[in-house]
Order: structure tokens, then C-alpha cells, then sequence
DNA sequence: GCGCAATACCTCCGTAACGATGTATTGTCC
DNA sequence: GGACAATACATCGTTACGGAGGTATTGCGC
């Protein structure tokens, strides 16, 4: 069973996990999450939701529905939640890279019940952030924002720089806090 | 002709209005530029290419090769170079919203020879930070870090925050100096 | 009583993207 | 001399995704 993309596939078992949920309105809780900055569409997402039907993930439950169709409530069986969490302690290396498949992949951390592993997941992404790397090179060396003079690729850099730092900071905070075993 | 996706598609076209370059050293500058976060497979890359070059945007080149197969060089036609900027000049809404895709767009806008241009676009990406929006809401309200009681899901608010706050001032100071008109 | 938005689901089709694999050559390490 | 990485391109099969459209109901404004 492969677990590469998928944060739509990430997005729905988290959601679930809380409560259950007809399509629909887990397209907007969706939409709420990642939409400002890539919107759902629903040609996408239910064919997901079968998807993981189909694979044992979630059962639907057929209701009258307030307002018109007939809502299929869906909740998570056994096999979704142990998947879930199995997604959420072994991410796909894309998950750690990728901004927004680590945002999503945050919001539902906490249903990974072990602090271990939740910090666990925590040093991936801090050994991603701590690897040299940049957008623009000269040769083999990464360039930084006082080298280039394209004031539009210094912005990449700069901006890029902020965000990484604010999250070191934020990660290493986080970190003590759950090695440190507090719920703050 | 829509110009909806293709981050990809933009940045063979922002490469190649530098310098003409064969496929293989084109990959390995595109992984330079976002490899880090997304590599590119070359699965992905020679289609792309024959995409533009059927359409008309690239001429292709045969040439001996140095050490292996023959270099296909691949040169911006005059067509390339005007989708090239009008690609830059009126970027889809995805393009600004998303953060890799907003990120490839800027490290090619010097390539939109015209400062009031490249300051439109500028302005479209503040307009987009400007919005209120987040991650979570209670209701129709976004929520803010401090409300958040999960610390994962406050570090993917105080992060985005962070980033949010380096982005606009370096919209506003860079704004400032397209308008002004100076180089720095 | 007509249009329209919201609720709630669905399918079709085209394209984009990925992983796997293939082909062929040169140079390097051991 | 045999394995292996790098150079350089390509195809194949599958999945993922998005746009456009379809169906059906309730309730609101005018």
C-alpha cells in the first residue's frame, strides 16, 4: 500500500477521526483548512471518499438529509484510524518538504497518540529545515539573499529565510515541550 | 489557451529566456530551484517539453553531444517569450496563492520587462495576504494561534504568521522601490 | 410563481504527473 | 576488466486532479 501524496486522502481521515462527517460538509471543513490557498473540488474529493471506502477506510451510512439529497454519513472503521495513524507516523518524504502537505499533516498530529512519535516527526522536518539548501546557486554553492541582486528572487530568499527560522524556533520550543513531557 | 498549472511549464520558459539549454541541464536547474521541496521526475519533464515545443513556444536543435546520447538544445521562440510574459503579467489565482507556485512566479518576474507590471502583480499577492483567513475557524470566525489549544495545529498558525508579516513588509519595501524607480 | 442560492451528491473527459523501465555512451573506481 | 555513476533521452501504464456539467430538493426574495 503505497502512501505518497494524497494530503486530500491525509485531510479526510483526520477530519473523521474527530466525528462523522457527510461529504459535504467535510468539503467545506476542507476547503476552510487548505482552500485559501488551493481549493478542493468536489470532482476530487468524492472520488477519494471511494477510494477509501473501497479500501475498508470509511463506511457510509445513508440518512434523509436535511435540505435535499440524501446525506451519506461517513465514519472511520478500525482499519481508517489504524491507517491514519500509520500515514501520520511514516509520512512520505514529500510530506516533510512540501509546506502545505507538512500544514496538513500538522493539523492532524495530534491524533497520534505517542509523543515519541509525534517528536519523532518533528526532527524530520527539523532536518529538512537544518539541510543547506536554496533556491539559486552559483555552481554548486547555495546563494544567499545579500548575493543576488535580482531583487525579486532576494525576496524568495528573504522570505524564505523568515519562515524558516520562525519554525526552528517554533520546532525546538515544541520539541522540549514534548520530550519535556507538559501539555503546554 | 489556458495557463492554469504548469509551475513547471513556466520555469523551462523562464530558463530558456536566459540561455538556450538542453533537457538534461534544464532538469538539473529546475531541481536546483524547487528539488528541494518537490523533485522534478524526468517522466514529467520531456513531455512538458513536447508540449511547448508543439505548441509552438521552443525550437528543438539537434547537436553531437559531449560524452553521451545527442543534446537536444532547446531555444525560446519569439512566441516563447511573449507567453513567457504574458504568463508572468496575468498569473492565475493559484499562482498567487500558493506558495510554490508564487515562489517559482517571482525568481522569472524580472523577466516582465516593466515595473508597474511586475508591481500589479506584486499587489495581487498582497491583496491576497491582506484577506483575513486561516487555518481553523470556530463558525465563520478564523481563529487565531493563542486561541488554538493543539500545539501543532498553533505552530502551523504562528509560522504562517511569521512568513505572512516577512512577505508584506518585503511587498511594501520592494512596491516602494519599483515605484520609485530605482534598482536597489 | 419565477429565479436563484444553498444543500447534497454524482459522472465524464482531458490532461498532468509519477514510478518504472529501457537505451546507449563515457569515465572512474577498485 | 567489471561494476557503477553520470550523461542524455525516451516510453508505458496508472493514478490524480480539475473543469464542466447533471440531478434533485428546500427556501428565500421580489
Amino acid at each position: 500500500m503505497r502512501h505518497n501524496a494524497g494530503m486530500l486522502e491525509l485531510a479526510i481521515l483526520g477530519f473523521l477521526h474527530d466525528a462523522p462527517l457527510h461529504g459535504y460538509e467535510l468539503r467545506k471543513r476542507i476547503t476552510a483548512l487548505t482552500g485559501h490557498v488551493k481549493p478542493v473540488a468536489e470532482s476530487t474529493l468524492y472520488p477519494a471518499i471511494k477510494r477509501l471506502e473501497k479500501a475498508g477506510l470509511l463506511a457510509r451510512e445513508t440518512r434523509p438529509g436535511a435540505g435535499a439529497a440524501p446525506r451519506h454519513v461517513l465514519t472511520l472503521t478500525a482499519e481508517g484510524r489504524a491507517e491514519l495513524r500509520r500515514r501520520l507516523a511514516d509520512p512520505a518524504e514529500g510530506d516533510i518538504t512540501d509546506e502545505n502537505r507538512w500544514f496538513t499533516l500538522l493539523s492532524f498530529l495530534r491524533h497520534l497518540d505517542d509523543p515519541a512519535r509525534q517528536a519523532a516527526v518533528l526532527e524530520r522536518r527539523l532536518a529538512f529545515l537544518r539541510r543547506p539548501s536554496s533556491f539559486f546557486y552559483e555552481g554548486d554553492r547555495p546563494l544567499r539573499a545579500e548575493e543576488v541582486e535580482d531583487p525579486f528572487r532576494r525576496g524568495v530568499l528573504t522570505i524564505a529565510r523568515a519562515t524558516s527560522q520562525a519554525e526552528l524556533s517554533w520546532l525546538r520550543r515544541t520539541l522540549d515541550a514534548l520530550r519535556t513531557g507538559d501539555g503546554t
